[in-house]
DNA sequence: CATGTTTAGTTAACAGTGTTAAATTAACGA
DNA sequence: TCGTTAATTTAACACTGTTAACTAAACATG
């Protein structure tokens, strides 16, 4: 029964709402499990409706995880306002693990996910705008640690340590995620496993890292 | 057109042959881009035949992952030889960041997606069988390293410390395995990234670092 | 030799997918 | 009232993994 003309902001409530259920489905069961149809019917819409207001599936999904990643950002606006340095750079890990832990399939799907490379045209992240991209922020703070001379001096590109730091929260992160049920591993609890890289990494790119000894809480 | 009875040899010819094209598209264009009917037509046969073989697509692309991993741990048996602990931990690492990047699919799949828990019973490779499975050739090593001492003592759970020097090096293969190619990240070179985790984090763990720090070169 | 029985392989089909073209209906401006 | 336009649907295409039903060849037994 195709009806009428709407609004704009009519067509931008239908946007949110297919949005919401694309989310729904996606948080519950995975990329895999969310087909077009499913998300159409859950708002009794035909799936070619949906294509009215993204272009594919892939930019649909960018859509939802867009949204959720500006929420990270903003989180993490507020953790950049941390005094200390390197209170800094442990909440900002802390904060950037428990989002992946939260929302795994968001995470998946933006880190753990190989795209093509003009992928960068579909989302509405703006890449290198600290107000929107998390990676963005955690350089920043980096930067000021390395020009405050917090790092050993005979690492001299700070742009490579942001991608060190980032890669050893990932690593425990990822592995967690896709691995974390599997038994025949048996892993250490994922916040001991957090907790000891964040010090490790630490100690090993600090000038002094004694100075910086106590343990983080993770809560999750 | 269907012909004979074959030997067992001759179907395990076919079960092969089935791997090898199943292996070939696999490495070179990715999972989502390899169908039965695809890998059939490229060895004239149809798709139903791989059913008599392999009892889904899983469990083919399980096995195409299982030989493959095979090989690596029988190369990093080899690595298992040298005789200095921390040498070989290096060199364990190396070995594993080269396997990754050279076959970031089979990686992919292996390390970066999460699968049903009861995956296990699909797979032929013996979970904690130092022949066949690297992570029980990590411990082992792990294991050595920490009866020496060499670890910083505070950290008293050496499966603990296995499962950092695996996350540290899977972070940095796994990003650049999803986000290598993308351009708003503007990545050192792998090597880079790998050399000063590997010693970033052999820092953070052992009691005397500086005893092994002449074999990192770490040139930034 | 003829007769089943097993085995390897096929074709056809099912139920699902993302996606597009064509058709339909409703509202608006002229 | 008559297009025109926007929103939506149905129908279809070309795929996917997978299964059921079938065919034909080879073997074993009578």
């Amino acid at each position: 029964m195709p009806p009428k003309i709407k609004s704009p902001e009519d067509r931008e409530k239908l946007r949110t709402s297919i949005l919401d259920a694309a989310r729904t489905l996606f948080v519950a069961r995975g990329i895999e499990a969310v087909s077009m149809r499913e998300i159409a019917k859950q708002i009794n819409y035909s799936a070619t409706t949906l294509y009215n207001h993204f272009v594919d599936k892939e930019a649909l999904l960018q859509a939802v995880c867009d949204e959720d990643f500006l929420a990270l950002a903003s989180n993490l606006r507020e953790i950049m306002q941390l005094p200390d340095l390197i209170a800094r750079i442990k909440a900002f890990s802390s904060a950037y693990a428990m989002f992946a832990l939260q929302y795994p399939n968001h995470y998946r799907l933006m880190f753990m996910t190989p795209r093509a490379p003009c992928n960068q045209d579909i989302t509405k992240i703006q890449r290198g705008n600290s107000e929107q991209d998390a990676y963005a922020q955690l350089m920043l703070v980096v930067k000021d640690a390395f020009d405050a001379g917090l790092f050993k001096p005979e690492i001299t590109n700070f742009e490579l340590i942001a991608q060190t730091l980032w890669a050893s929260i990932h690593g425990v992160c990822s592995l967690e995620i896709a691995l974390g049920n599997e038994v025949w591993l048996n892993w250490a609890a994922i916040k001991v496993r957090l907790d000891l890289m964040q010090s490790v990494i630490l100690q090993g790119l600090l000038v002094n890292p004694a100075d910086h000894n106590e343990s983080l809480d993770i809560k999750i």
